[in-house]
DNA sequence: TATGTATGGTAAC
DNA sequence: TTACCCTACATAT
């Protein structure tokens, strides 16, 4: 489940592989069969993140779009533009795996081993469908295309080259352009969108007037685009803040410390495909952490199991029907 | 075969 | 607050 950064790498993947190409549309699953019909034969346009959403703009001022929700994902498959400025961006975006690896970067680490590219070093290459993390991400340069369909798929966009399938979101509609601004109007700042002075003072201004628990705060796309509760348990615990802490009662300071970390984070994020939260851990930390690919946080998902900086037993407790880690000493 | 789980969000009560 | 939607996969029976 796709937090903030796999969107935007979602969307650049769009960007190099469809904008300005003609698509052919597809719903094989039937469930977006209208959708897929007015969107066939249009040139894609441009394509947009903002916070966990995403917006792809054809011709005709028709926009598509799609919320990924808990499960959804996008497979590419065919040829797959490398991004210049990140790491990786080839096969499944924006799932994860049951060991909780997520697979925005199914076939590559943060040094670029074993990745189809490198960082800096852009290139095309043919991807098998559905990469997964047993994949080697070598090219797969025989196989029929378009490749099977597979699963549920509610969306397969097509050019000469390149396949994309949208399984699973929680939303895939067309929009006019001004139900897209519509959509966008209802979203907090997301670093990646606005200006970052002015996103901290509408972030800042809504976190210092409300009651409600910080640690629900930063779950509220309407408060801040992009957070999920992984980076939420982190954020929060970088900043060091009981997550029960009333918004108006979190010094200023530290809101704004929080705007800058998230702005940090996501950026990050998108570069590497990874949810990297302990880039200031000691390195020899860092390297055992990343050793057990489902034990790289901070307090996300380690309930029960010491503190890595003071040794208390992470709790875990439910808000808001999602689970909340945090450490009851570092963020008393 | 059935059940449980997941990085999310909405709408109804 | 609860119910419900969406999908794949691991684990249990």
């Amino acid at each position: 489940m796709p937090e903030g950064h796999s969107v935007h790498r979602i969307a650049r993947q769009f960007a190099r592989n469809f904008v300005g190409r003609t698509v052919v549309a597809s719903s094989p699953q039937g469930r977006f069969a209208e959708g897929a019909a007015a969107l066939a034969g249009r040139e894609m346009l441009e394509a947009r993140a903002v916070g966990k959403q995403m917006f792809l703009r054809f011709d005709g001022d028709i926009w598509l779009r799609v919320h990924l929700g808990m499960y959804g994902a996008w497979d590419f498959a065919g040829v797959i533009d490398a991004d210049p400025t990140i790491a990786s961006a080839n096969g499944r975006m924006g799932q994860t795996n049951q060991r909780g690896t997520v697979l925005d970067e199914p076939i590559m680490d943060a040094a670029g081993e074993n990745s189809l590219t490198s960082i800096g070093a852009p290139r095309r290459a043919r991807v098998h469908v559905r990469m997964s993390e047993q994949t080697t991400g070598l090219p797969d340069e025989e196989g029929t295309w378009p490749p099977p369909v597979v699963g549920q798929v509610r969306l397969r966009l097509l050019t000469d080259e390149t396949c994309a399938d949208l399984r699973g979101p929680t939303a895939c509609e067309l929009q006019t352009p001004d139900e897209v601004a519509a959509s966008i109007a209802k979203l907090g700042p997301d670093p990646l969108v606005v200006d970052l002075a002015e996103g901290e003072e509408r972030f800042t201004a809504r976190v210092r007037r409300a009651p409600t628990p910080i640690g629900l705060l930063l779950m509220d796309q309407s408060v801040v685009s992009g957070i999920g509760n992984v980076y939420r348990a982190e954020l929060l615990f970088r900043a060091r803040l009981n997550p029960h802490t009333p918004g108006r009662d979190v010094p200023e300071e530290t809101v704004r410390s929080l705007w800058r970390d998230w702005t940090r984070l996501l950026a990050i994020g998108v570069e590497t495909g990874q949810m990297m939260t302990m880039d200031d851990l000691d390195a020899d930390a860092y390297r055992r952490a990343m050793a057990h690919r489902d034990d790289r946080h901070w307090v996300y998902h380690r309930a029960g199991l010491p503190c890595r900086v003071c040794g208390t037993a992470i709790v875990v407790e439910e808000a808001a029907s999602r689970k909340l880690y945090w450490c009851p000493r570092c963020q008393a």
